[in-house]
DNA sequence: GGGACATGCAGGCCT
DNA sequence: GGCCTGCATGTCCCT
């Protein structure tokens, strides 16, 4: 399988981004480039750690030794270590771990722009502030990576190796890593001394009180590697000088670093980035993919700078405020932890050994009143990963920002939520797992350790069969109060949506807005990079009315994906594009069931453990009507068949036809689904769509259905005139 | 060859 | 008899 799988703490940049592919096979990234899906795997690290190793890359890979874990693998987690992306090349003998103390080789070259990189980011914490208190400079901060993301959307799952001190991922495993601080941390800021100040460097973590900090930092100089340089071999300080160089002639990267840091230097530490390391097979691969040179390079940089920011922040405050707030929350609510004495419902965040926090995660948000009653039996909420920004989500096939439905949610769901859903009420009688960073504010209805459970049952491959049969006995545990439950209430979505999430107005819809402009579009599987024709979208973003009441537009093409984000963070966009489905004969006739591609829906809707499925509340954009659909599956050969029921009033009300499509969105602010038929008219001049009059008919249809649906690379864009087709 | 998916159709239930 | 449920099978496409 081509996975890159993110684990635990360091899951959260390949979580959002999709990021890279294993090297072993470059048409990974293309394939996530192609929007055909974006499988991401989170792996508990700390509880399997050989789960990387197993997928064989690891001992393959060129190694930048990371030398004491102590240092490497602090509280920060690192990015993504992608042992899929390793290269064939790589070496496979085991890392032997390096002290990173003693650097006695260091050359001098190297010292002095360790020593400056050292001191720069020792004056970025010398105001003393904790980071945790400081505001992601970056706006929500969680969304940029989406840009590099778009370019780096994979297929494949990614392995992002948790930081801990059991050295998983680079130092252990052997992943051809690059610290954070190695790689952009270098650069020309080596020559930015202003910052300097060696005494706040060694006076900050535990970790970086090691007297021996620089001289780490000088050693590793000496091993990292940096991607942008294609023949440089990381084998020791002979190449540094050449590295220096390269390093020099790349302003563009080195500006884009500083300004980061300038931004950041409250928030971020040296240390912090000393954490973060990369495989130098993923940082070629990725800028390889992202175009290759000096703008890749940026792009990537980009992308890391925001994670490492959004993810250190999320954790500083979850280390900073967690402890308590963690733990108040399962007090005040009882229902947060059905099973108290669970071991590991309060673990604070700074024990976690599997899960990385939700990196991308919205800035801190006052907790809000629950809209909903806390029921055991009536919700679940899928991996509650930030989604990405929304603002260009609801146009486009996203990457699921949680990762598919491997592993297995919580099966006892009745009415499942789009991801991090307020309106969620989760729960997890097991208690939870504690596994990974939980922002007190993300979620503030649900329990910690419910969330982390929730993410781990997905995401983590250690979740065993026997968690699954755990779940699987919860879920029957509480099937009959589902039952009870949706029998009681004819229309349980209010519940569910919540009353708080205001009802998405028809010409919200990015679909139904194009449409009005003249030209209704499907909206294939998005390629990260626009596919030829692509190019339309935003002129036809032009012709948007207003998306929202309040002047906001919830859906932006890829394409116009915002750089920065304190400038493209629109809360009120909030349409996430799930999936969409081209209506067969099959899914519009009286049967009342909608087939829905499997990809998408295992991607983007929650996990079915049983095949009776869950209940969906799903919204009509149109009229605002909520349809208590049914989402299960159908057993299929070895695979599975999924299944949007109870769908016939929602087509006959919407006169959907054969040939008209169904778009699924999730509401990422109010955590609802969201549905919207749209009919398909034929242009003047062209025959009237009418049923396939024969079987003939019929397969050249849905061939070309099939087609659409497939043909994830470009847009399908159906231009007609505005009288000519009717988009409700 | 295998997976995804459209749909045929058998069996049970309901009216 | 009609409807519903759910499985099976055929077709198409991708690898």
């Amino acid at each position: 399988m081509k996975s890159l799988h993110v684990t635990a703490n360091g899951g959260d940049l390949a979580e959002n981004c999709g990021i890279l592919a294993g090297d072993a096979d470059d048409a990974v990234l293309m394939d996530g480039m192609d929007g055909v899906s974006r499988e991401i795997w989170l792996d508990d690290h700390g509880g399997d750690n050989n789960h990387h190793h197993g997928h064989g890359h690891h001992e393959d890979d060129d190694l930048i030794v990371h030398h004491d874990p102590s240092i490497f693998y602090g509280d920060l987690p690192t990015l993504p270590d992608f042992p899929c992306m390793s290269s064939s090349s790589s070496s496979s003998t085991s890392p032997a771990p390096v002290n990173a103390i003693v650097s006695s080789a260091s050359s001098s070259s190297a010292a002095s722009s360790s020593t400056s990189s050292a001191a720069s980011w020792a004056i970025l914490r010398s105001d003393g502030e904790d980071p945790a208190h400081n505001q992601n400079q970056y706006g929500s901060g969680n969304c940029d990576v989406e840009s590099s993301a778009a370019a780096l959307q994979s297929t494949a799952s990614m392995e992002i190796p948790l930081e801990n001190s059991q050295g998983f991922g680079c130092g252990e495993g052997g992943g051809d890593c690059i610290d954070m601080m190695d790689t952009f941390g270098y650069m020309d800021l080596l020559d930015s001394n202003e910052f300097f100040d060696t005494s706040a460097i060694f006076s900050q973590d535990d970790d970086t009180q090691n007297p021996n900090l620089m001289d780490q930092t000088l050693e590793r100089q000496d091993q990292m590697v940096i991607p942008m340089m294609e023949n440089y071999n990381n084998s020791g300080g002979d190449d540094m000088q050449m590295m220096n160089s390269s390093l020099e002639q790349d302003d563009d990267l080195a500006s884009v670093f500083l300004e980061w840091l300038k931004n950041n230097k409250e928030t971020v530490s040296a240390e912090d980035l000393r954490k973060v390391k990369i495989k130098k097979a993923t940082i070629e691969s990725a800028a390889r993919r992202l175009g290759g040179g000096k703008e890749a390079m940026k792009q990537l940089l980009k992308l890391i700078l925001e994670w490492v920011q959004t993810n250190h922040l999320q954790r500083r405050r979850t280390n900073t405020s967690n402890n308590l707030s963690y733990q108040q929350s399962y007090q005040q609510d009882p229902f947060q932890n059905p099973n108290p004495n669970h071991n590991n419902s309060i673990i604070p965040p700074s024990d976690q050994t599997c899960f990385s926090p939700s990196t991308w995660v919205p800035p801190p948000q006052p907790p809000q009143q629950p809209a909903f009653v806390s029921d055991p039996g009536f919700g679940y909420m899928p991996a509650p990963n930030y989604p990405p920004p929304p603002e260009y989500l609801p146009l486009l096939e996203s990457p699921p920002s949680w990762p598919p439905p491997q592993s297995g949610p919580m099966p006892h769901q009745q009415f499942a939520m789009p991801p991090n859903s307020p309106y969620s009420p989760f729960q997890d009688p097991g208690g939870g797992f504690n596994g990974y960073n939980m922002n007190p504010y993300q979620y503030p209805y649900l329990p910690s350790g419910q969330i982390r459970d929730q993410r781990l049952l997905r995401l983590c491959s250690s979740a065993t069969k026997e968690a699954r049969k755990k779940r699987m006995a919860r879920q029957r545990r509480f099937l009959s109060h589902h039952h009870r439950h949706t029998n009681n209430n004819n229309n349980p979505n209010q519940a569910q949506l919540g009353e708080t999430c205001p009802v998405v107005a028809p010409q919200l819809n990015p679909v139904a807005a194009t449409a009005t402009g003249g030209t209704w579009m499907y909206w294939p599987n998005v390629p990260a990079v626009p596919p030829p024709g692509a190019a339309q979208l935003p002129a036809m973003e032009t012709q948007l009315p207003p998306m929202d009441r309040a002047g906001s537009v919830s859906a932006m093409p890829r394409q116009q994906v915002v750089p920065d984000r304190r400038q493209g963070w629109k809360p009120e966009k909030n349409l996430r594009f799930l999936l969409q489905k081209v209506l067969k004969q099959s899914d519009v006739g009286n049967l009342g069931r909608i087939v829905l591609p499997k990809k998408e829906a295992e991607t983007h809707l929650p996990e079915l453990e049983a095949r009776d499925g869950i209940s969906l509340a799903m919204e009509d954009i149109g009229t605002s009507r909520v349809w208590n659909m049914r989402y299960r599956f159908w057993p299929n050969n070895k695979s599975r068949m999924y299944l949007l029921e109870n769908t016939g009033d929602f087509v006959k009300t919407n006169g959907l036809q054969e040939g008209d499509f169904i778009v699924i969105y999730s509401d990422v602010k109010c955590g609802k689904y969201l549905i919207r038929g749209v009919k398909v008219r034929q242009p003047a001049g062209q025959k009237p769509e009418t049923p396939p009059s024969s079987a003939a008919a019929t397969k050249r249809q849905s061939k070309s259905q099939r087609s659409i649906h497939n043909n994830s690379p470009s847009a399908i864009v159906l231009a007609t005139s505005p009288t000519s087709q009717t988009v409700k």
